[in-house]
Formats: C-alpha cells, sequence, structure tokens
DNA sequence: TCGTCGGGA
C-alpha cells in the first residue's frame, strides 16, 4: 500500500512514550490507522515477545476485518501471528502474537485470569464509544497497572472531546494527538429550531438534490418508522420532479432490522448520473461505513434506551445527541471528498445544550449482571462499591444491582458472592435466566430452560399480532403455537421446538414472520449454554432427552416454576377487581400485561394471580413484556426473603469509599452540592428534548 | 390494545 498513514510519521513519539509510561491516551482521528498500526508499530518494537498484544474493539465485524487486514499487511495467514476471539469464533493459536477481540471476549477472559498475563499489551480502541463493557475494562485497566506495573502497558483510544478525562482518570497520563485524513466538512446550521424535522429533512434533501453538485446524501433519523416516512415522502417528491432537471435518485434505508441483504444494497455503487439519498438511524454512525457520501442532514436526535433504577423499568426515549456524536456524523460526509453537514439545528443549541459526551451506557442500564461479573473475580482489593468507574453509576443503581441479585441467591446477606453466584456469571446471560438454567436443572427441565433462555437472549421477535382472537388475516399465522395460556416464554419454547420438528428449516421461519438471523442465533446461544452448563454442572443434566415436550410435565409445571425462581425479582401481583398488576420489589408499580402477550384469562377473562415478567417498558403506559404465569406457593419464600432484605448489609458497609465514589453517590459533604447541581441537569437535558420531540411529533398531526 | 436506536458475552 503506498499511502503512508499519518499514524506511522508519529511511531518514534509512540514508541517513546509508551516505554516511559504505563498508560497512553491516544487520540486518533477518523483514517488515522490507529486500530490497525498501534498493535503493529508495538510489536515491531518487541512488545509482543513477552506477552500477546490484545486490541479489543467494541463489535464482532471490526475484530474480524481489522485482524485480517492487519494479517495482510503483515504477510501471515489469520490465526498465525495474528489472529481475532469473538463469541462463537476462536482464531487464534499458540503462535498468536497480536489478537484482536470484542471487548465483551476481554471481559470474559478476565473471570479465569483477572490479571491477564499472558498479555504484554492492552489496547481498548474506540473508548470514546464508552459502550458497558469498555468502561468495566477502563476500571480494571486503573486497577491491572499498578498490580503489574513493570509488564503491562495500556493504549486508550478516543475522541477528542473526551481524552482529558480519560487522561485525568488516569492520573494525568500523556495523550498524543493523531491526525486523520477525513477532508473538510463545512457545517451549516439552520437559524431557528425546526418544527417538524421529518419535513426539514426533507426539503433539505431536495434542496441538495436540486442545487448540489453529484454525491451521495445520508439522512439521520431516529427510528424505523421515521425512515419509512421518509423514504416514501421522499420518492414521491423525486417523481413529481421534471424529467431531466436534476440527476436521477434512488433512496435507501438502513436501520438494525432490516434483514442483511436489504442493508448491502448501501455498499454498491450509484449507477451512474444518479444520487443516492440514503435514510439511516445511528446503526450509520459508527457500525456502517457508506461510501461515497458527500453530504448529511442531522436532526440532532437519537433514540436511547433507559434504565430507571428506582422503578426497574427501561424506556426508550428520543433524545438530544452530543457534540462527540454530531461530529461523528458530521465525519461522513468527508471520507471522500470535502462535504457538507447540514445540522438541522441553530449553532447555539449545539454550543449550550448538546452535552459533551453521550450519558454513557454505565449510566443508562441495569447492573445486576455488571456487578456480578465484578464480584465474582474474587479479589480481596476489589470492593464493588470502591471500584473506580470513569463515570460511577449512582448509588439507586448499584443498590438496585444489589437488591436483584440477593433475591435471586447470587450474594447472601453480607452482599458476598455465593456459589449460586459464581456460577451464574460463568454464563453469557443476563442473571435471571442464568438462575432460571441452574433451578431448571435441580428440578430436571433443563432441556426447555436452555431454549426458553436462548431465545429471549437473542431477542426473537415476533412482528404481527399473533393472538388468536378474532379472525386472524394471515392464516399461517394460526400455524404458530400459542404457550398453551400460560404466556409467552412457554410460547417461545413451543416455537423452537416447531422449528426443531423441521430440522431447522430457514423457510419455515420467514413462511411464520420469524427473522432467520436470529433464530439461527438462538440455536447458537442454546449449544454454547449447554456447552458451559455441561461444564459446571455438578449432577446428571436432563438435556439428553432431546427438545421432545416431556409428557410428564403437560402444564410445564417444572418449567415455570424454575422461570419463577430466575425471576425472582421480576414478580408481579394482580390486583383484586381487574387485569392490572403492581410489581413485587423495592418499589412496587402499577403495569400491564403487554398487548402483545399470548397469556390468557380464565373463563371469565380474569388473568393470573401472579407472573414473572422478563422486563418493564415504559412505553405509552408502563408494561410488562414477555410474562409466564406462575403459581402463588412457588411466590411465597421469595416474599419471605424480600422482607428479610438489608440493604445495608447488602451493600457492606460504606465506611470505605474513595472520594470519587462519595461523589457519585451524592453523600460527600464537601461536593453533595456540585452533585445535586450536575446530575439533576443531565437529567433535565434529556427530558427537555424528549419532550420537545414529542411536542413536535404531535403537533403535526 | 402495542409497536423496538445500536452494540456485546
Amino acid at each position: 500500500m503506498g499511502l503512508v498513514l499519518p499514524i506511522l510519521e508519529f511511531e518514534e513519539k509512540i514508541a517513546e512514550t509508551v516505554e516511559a509510561n504505563p498508560v497512553v491516551v491516544v487520540i486518533g482521528e477518523t483514517g488515522s490507522g490507529k486500530s490497525t498500526q498501534l498493535s503493529q508499530i508495538l510489536h515491531r518494537r518487541g512488545y509482543s515477545r513477552k506477552g500477546i498484544i490484545a486490541v479489543t474493539q467494541p463489535r464482532r465485524v471490526a475484530a474480524v476485518s481489522v485482524s485480517r487486514r492487519v494479517a495482510q499487511e503483515l504477510g501471515v495467514s489469520l490465526g498465525d501471528e495474528v489472529g481475532y476471539a469473538i463469541r462463537f469464533e476462536d482464531r487464534t493459536s499458540h503462535k498468536t502474537r497480536i489478537k484482536y477481540l470484542t471487548d465483551g471476549c476481554l471481559l470474559r477472559e478476565c473471570l479465569s485470569n483477572p490479571e491477564l498475563n499472558q498479555y504484554s499489551v492492552i489496547i481498548l480502541d474506540e473508548a470514546h464509544e464508552r459502550s458497558l463493557n469498555t468502561d468495566i475494562l477502563l476500571g480494571l485497566m486503573k486497577r491491572l497497572i499498578n498490580l503489574r506495573a513493570s509488564d503491562l502497558k495500556v493504549l486508550i483510544t478516543s475522541a477528542t472531546l473526551d481524552g482529558v478525562k480519560v487522561s485525568r482518570f488516569f492520573s494525568g497520563c500523556p495523550v498524543l494527538n493523531v491526525p486523520g485524513t477525513l477532508f473538510p466538512v463545512e457545517k451549516l446550521y439552520s437559524r431557528e429550531r425546526p418544527t417538524n424535522f421529518l419535513e426539514s429533512s426533507l426539503k433539505t434533501a431536495l434542496d441538495i438534490h436540486l442545487k448540489e453538485p453529484p454525491g451521495d446524501v445520508l439522512i439521520f433519523m431516529t427510528g424505523k418508522d421515521d425512515i419509512d416516512k421518509m423514504v416514501s415522502m421522499l420518492e414521491e417528491k423525486i417523481q413529481n420532479l421534471e424529467e431531466g432537471s436534476c440527476l436521477d435518485a434512488l433512496v435507501l434505508p438502513l436501520h438494525g432490522s432490516l434483514p442483511p441483504e436489504m442493508q448491502v444494497r448501501v455498499f454498491s455503487q450509484a449507477p451512474p448520473n444518479c444520487r443516492r439519498f440514503i435514510v439511516a438511524t445511528n446503526i450509520a454512525e459508527t457500525s456502517l461505513t457508506v461510501d461515497g457520501v458527500v453530504y448529511v442532514i442531522d436532526s440532532g436526535y437519537v433514540k436511547q434506551r433507559q434504565y430507571n433504577p428506582l422503578t426497574g423499568m427501561y424506556s426508550l426515549d428520543v433524545v438530544q445527541i452530543s457534540r462527540v456524536q454530531a461530529e461523528q456524523r458530521a465525519g461522513r460526509a468527508g471520507r471522500t471528498r470535502p462535504g457538507k453537514c447540514y445540522r438541522l439545528y441553530p449553532s447555539s443549541i449545539y454550543q449550550e445544550e448538546f452535552l459533551d459526551a453521550s450519558v454513557p451506557e454505565i449510566q443508562r442500564s441495569s447492573l445486576a449482571a455488571t456487578i456480578l461479573h465484578l464480584k465474582s473475580f474474587n479479589i480481596q482489593d476489589i470492593n464493588i462499591l470502591n471500584f473506580d468507574f470513569l463515570d460511577p453509576p449512582s448509588r439507586e443503581s448499584l443498590e438496585d444491582a444489589l437488591r436483584q441479585l440477593y433475591l435471586i441467591d447470587a450474594i447472601d446477606d453480607d452482599g458476598q458472592i455465593t456459589n449460586m453466584g459464581r456460577a451464574m456469571s460463568e454464563l453469557p446471560l443476563e442473571p435471571s435466566l442464568a438462575r432460571t438454567l441452574f433451578e431448571a436443572n435441580e428440578l430436571g427441565c433443563m432441556s426447555q430452560a436452555l431454549t426458553v433462555v436462548a431465545t429471549l437472549s437473542a431477542e426473537i421477535t415476533l412482528h404481527g399480532s399473533t393472538t388468536k382472537k378474532k379472525e386472524v388475516k394471515r392464516k399461517r399465522q394460526s400455524e404458530l403455537p400459542d404457550g398453551s395460556g400460560w404466556g409467552d416464554h412457554i410460547q417461545l419454547l413451543q416455537i423452537y421446538e416447531s422449528w426443531d420438528q423441521v430440522n431447522y428449516d430457514p423457510r419455515w421461519c420467514s413462511d411464520n414472520d420469524l427473522q432467520v438471523r436470529s433464530m439461527m442465533f438462538s440455536k447458537d446461544i442454546r449449544k454454547q449454554l449447554y456447552q458451559i452448563i455441561q461444564k459446571i454442572a455438578k449432577g446428571p443434566m436432563d438435556v439428553q432427552s432431546g427438545l421432545k415436550q416431556r409428557k410428564s410435565d403437560p402444564d410445564y409445571r417444572k418449567l415455570r416454576r424454575s422461570l419463577c425462581v430466575g425471576y425472582g425479582n421480576q414478580l408481579a401481583e394482580r390486583m383484586l377487581h381487574h387485569n392490572g398488576y403492581h410489581t413485587i420489589g423495592y418499589r412496587s408499580q402499577l403495569v400491564q400485561v403487554h398487548p402483545s402477550s399470548v397469556l390468557e384469562g380464565d373463563d371469565a377473562g380474569q388473568l393470573p394471580d401472579y407472573v414473572v415478567y422478563h422486563e418493564l417498558i415504559n412505553t405509552s403506559r408502563p408494561f410488562m413484556r414477555n410474562v409466564c404465569t406462575v403459581e402463588m406457593a412457588w411466590v411465597s419464600p421469595i416474599l419471605k426473603k424480600l422482607e428479610k432484605l438489608d440493604i445495608n448489609r447488602l451493600s457492606g458497609g460504606w465506611s470505605s469509599i474513595t472520594k470519587s465514589q462519595e461523589i457519585a453517590l451524592g453523600n460527600a459533604h464537601t461536593s453533595k452540592g456540585e452533585m445535586d447541581a450536575i446530575k439533576p441537569d443531565v437529567d433535565n437535558k434529556i427530558q427537555t428534548a424528549r419532550e420537545r420531540y414529542l411536542a413536535r411529533k404531535g403537533g403535526k398531526k
């Protein structure tokens, strides 16, 4: 390759800095070559002689493609000196000196070897994306560099706006800047907030088409619905344009739930004399790179999932993007030549309202799995409430996680990890699903439980209503099983069993409106879980009996009982005179069964007294999604445990908390004011952005 | 009567 990557001009400087410091932050702009070159530079300097050089990536495809590229540049076969490891696939060997892996994979490796002794260098790439896994790794690295001060080097790559913060986290470690190869992108702001950004986007797109020279247009939307609307509006407007007055046009949607063959359409070149409009979610921000884009239209919004630890509920909100995100979007216009980014908001809003970086995932997620993972390291110097996060989660969130783990026996009254908890942490599953599996092992319904857990984990979605009530329009829907009235978990089991009966025929999936991709994924997960559990289960397991429904258990009693134990932290009780429920737990919530559920009432239409739910989601109202009927007798022991729960004991005393943790918890006297001032402000910002969006959407109708 | 952005083990 004739092109000299910018980063190679800095090779000497990088090598010197790494030699003199345990941690180095590298700010590498797009096209700097950081992902492929940093590892090779350190390899050349001999760091791979003492151990393996690990490079983490937030996404599987990136780990595979970047390692392939590096192997090619070094002239070796992939899997020899250069390899990769992702879930379901390990292409490394005893020869491997440079290893690319997903951050989730490296985190798994920490379970068996918390000090990661096989590695001499760990490079956390794309740390500015602040994925949950990257954030945990950042905390672990801070601890590791003290433990392995003499033989470990850590490099962290980040974005311009976040580099100083990461450096401060690592006691002011050096920050190196490596320029990228992006072309300049002119940013054009709107004079005022759009009253309707769908129409503003449409108008801007047409303006570009009529007035600007050739080049594809990338339009960022918040979701599938908006994308579909935008695509049809744009197609209609373009059809009405006078023939020959401008270029031809091709409008392509792009989002995650699109089947793969539709997604790859954006990678083929535009036909001659034709401009492409790609209408995309934030999948086009980082995950997929579309070549040929010269114009970007940025509404300034993104859809984000957040978890509220006080209610245990998720919501999917439209929120304002951060400045880091806005820059990332704009950068998509400058990959092949100078471009333009049309921001549908005034620059004052960008300057004054946008956050520097998005609220990190660790502050938007349920932390039960994370806390269990950290507790399983069983290292004396890790007190979980002491754990040093770059952005610490709230006290409420940590307490919520502890309560959940306690109710499903993963930790004891004093917050210590139990043998059960240790076993659970071995499984790549949410804690409740892991707990379900171990209970199923005891009760003898492991095969069924594996299926339920795998299908839930793969997030199989049944689109279209599968309720058999009323006249069903498409008759093939009636062929899908309905859970026999017990609920959605049982339905998932039955669906998978039906698929098994036709030898996993992909056509069966598409005939029944099931995504082939996610069904295959659940099959892979099931197999992997089986292998792991076979290693750790002590007694004999009930998995040999295959997938056939067990005639001895026609009411799925064992399976439902296992689910009740596993979901001990996700129980609900029906109210006396109607079909509403209240959740059982720390703070009870009024909720309803999601209308898409197949759960059935009795002859009088009365729903079951007790159910477990997979998830609480607050959309138009608070709903339980994926519910399963359970019995009061199974619920009672959990209620007793709930009475006994003492959060002060679970959190093991707060006396030794660190300064930064105190600030996060908001109970440090000196910092309380500061905390109160900062955190609610962030929350308000999200709320106002969401409200504005909703008001605007509603106003349009 | 409901509709789901994007990643990952």
